[in-house]
RNA sequence: GGUGUCGUGGCCGAGUGGCUAGGCAGUGGUCUGCAACACCAUCUACAGCGGUUCGAAUCCGCUCGACACCUCCA
């Protein structure tokens, strides 16, 4: 019997505003679908902490035992910039003198990179839209087909209005769209478009625009909605369980995605939405111009003027898991302390809980704890909840070391396995000091030292031994004197 | 200007119509040669103003503030 099969999980669903029951399509398998990043810059740190959440839903569903289909996409073409209507991708190669996929190779390479330094599991596919140039083209005839776009200079646009006259155009984002049409109308100038509202299914490529592929109405390229509407389908049928992505992203992008696939499929794609909320960083909104700025790797590296010291990718991660990932996140260095010291406790005590003595009984209902850690996760992925309870047992386990509490040997292996379970399988954390130096040589020459020490203390050699706890504190080593001796970890 | 999310104690951050969230920091104590760690105890709260209610920080309205998306283009 499968754990999904023992507890409920419910998920706030975007597309109704309300907390549902997870029930997916297909019993015991989940399609999930996460809009990737644009590969034309350094991934942004807000990005990392969508992906991030994803990735703990991902992990979780993964531990209830379901099989996940986990698709997130690399969006190397199409997107079009803010500023004008050059392709990001291009734009950038033109800049430095390079090939546009040498732009897209160098930045899915950091994205890579810096998504395994915060230990996040890959997806299982991860579908590039150039990959899929000949699919998106396939689904723009068919929405022409269907008489919900139409072809104008080569361009093809996704008639707006005509498909709201049926469907419901904003259905997600709760948009009316006939009164942003009606105040807008006025202002159509020298478009090509009928409507504002309309979006670009395939662009017409100017000719200083280098990526480009043969298409029945132009050279040109595919509009950025369409992709994802593509490869999403193409890998989770034209219905699956579980669509993601960052809050900014709701409105147009995955508005369009629902149109697109309607128009071509005739259903909606997608039975659960779910989006994560921005990450600031002191109190605003990430902005390279103002300053308020940090790249995802700048924090583990130390290497930047806004925190006072580098915090290891756990640290960060388990700092982020603190917050709800619907809420606002506020990234500071006070914020990031404090994590840094709850995180260390939390991996102290589990180190002290692979050496508890037991007992005939347990002073702590070790099964009711339990269920609370899934209970959290159950009620829409409720980290924050998540991590309290574990911190329960955090205080439990340094109770029953001091002997002021006890447990049974049968507790014991319960709560070491589910704390694991939860800390290292499905928060995704890392005990860094153990990856980083836990070596015999190291542990046998601190014993060393420990033993030294202790005799020292015992001739009243104080100097000596203050020295050497001062030292191996500089180092990062931290000596631990309790009743039955002294003990230490590594920072 | 439009739409949406939100405003919790020194800081971060859950939750909720009546029952201690949690972490960090602070205070008192236990432990220690002195500390640190750990443990025990403890303090500070729900933006403001009205309303509904036996009772609201939790529901409703307004005000103020924060953030995002849109308003030219996608």
């Amino acid at each position: 019997m499968s754990i999904y099969e023992q507890q409920t999980l419910k998920i706030q669903n975007s597309l109704s505003g309300e907390k549902e029951i997870f029930k997916p399509i297909t019993s015991g398998f989940v399609g999930m679908y996460v809009c990737g990043p644009t590969v034309y810059s350094n991934v942004h740190l807000g990005n990392i902490r969508t992906f991030m959440s994803f990735d703990i839903i991902y992990r979780y569903l993964l531990h209830l035992g379901y099989k996940v289909r986990y698709v997130r996409n690399i969006t190397d073409a199409g997107h079009l910039t803010d500023d004008d209507a050059e392709d990001k991708i291009s734009t950038k190669a033109r800049l430095e003198k390079v090939e546009p996929m040498e732009i897209v190779q160098k930045y899915t390479v950091d994205f890579h990179n810096v998504l395994k330094q915060y230990n996040l599991l890959p997806p299982s596919i991860e579908p590039t839209a150039t990959g899929h140039i000949v699919e998106q083209i396939e689904a723009t005839q068919k929405i022409i087909d269907a008489g919900l776009a139409y072809v104008v200079n080569g361009s093809v646009y996704f008639d707006v209005f005509k498909y709201n006259e049926t469907k419901h155009y904003g259905i997600l984002s709760k948009r009316v769209i006939e009164d942003a049409i009606e105040n807008t109308r006025a202002l159509d100038g020298q478009s090509d478009k009928k409507n504002p509202q309309d979006f670009a299914l395939w662009k017409k490529a100017e000719p200083e625009h280098i990526q480009r592929w043969n298409s029945p109405w132009s050279e040109g390229f595919p509009g950025w909605h369409l992709e994802c509407t593509v490869m999403s389908t193409k890998y989770l049928g034209d219905q699956f369980d579980i669509h993601g992505g960052g809050m900014d992203l709701k409105f147009p992008h995955h508005e369009c995605e629902i149109a697109q696939a309607e128009a071509c499929n005739h259903k909606a794609p997608v039975n659960y939405w779910m989006h994560t909320n921005m990450l600031n960083l002191n109190g605003k909104k990430m902005s390279k111009s103002t300053g308020n700025f940090l790249n995802p790797s700048d924090i583990y590296t130390g290497n930047n003027t806004i925190l006072s010291k580098a915090f290891t990718p756990s640290v960060t991660r388990f700092s982020m898991m603190q917050a709800h990932y619907s809420s606002v996140l506020d990234l500071t260095d006070d914020a990031l302390l404090a994590s840094e010291k709850g995180y260390n406790r939390l991996m102290d005590a589990l180190k002290t809980v692979a050496q508890l003595k037991t007992n005939t009984s347990s002073s702590f209902d070790i099964n009711s704890w339990k269920q609370k850690c899934y209970d959290a996760m159950n009620d829409d992925f409720n980290t924050p909840i998540l991590i309290a309870n574990l911190f329960d047992a955090v205080k439990y386990i340094n109770q029953v070391k001091d002997n002021n509490a006890s447990i049974t040997a049968e507790d014991l292996a319960i709560l070491t396995k589910t704390l694991n379970q939860f800390t290292f399988d499905i928060l995704g954390l890392k005990d860094d000091a153990k990856t980083n130096s836990n070596s015999d040589t190291l542990t046998g020459t601190i014993e060393l030292l420990i033993q030294l020490r202790a005799e020292a203390k015992a001739n009243k050699n104080y100097d000596l031994s203050d020295k050497i706890r001062a030292e191996l504190l500089a180092l990062g080593v931290q000596l631990k004197d309790g009743r039955a001796g002294t003990s230490f970890s590594l920072s």
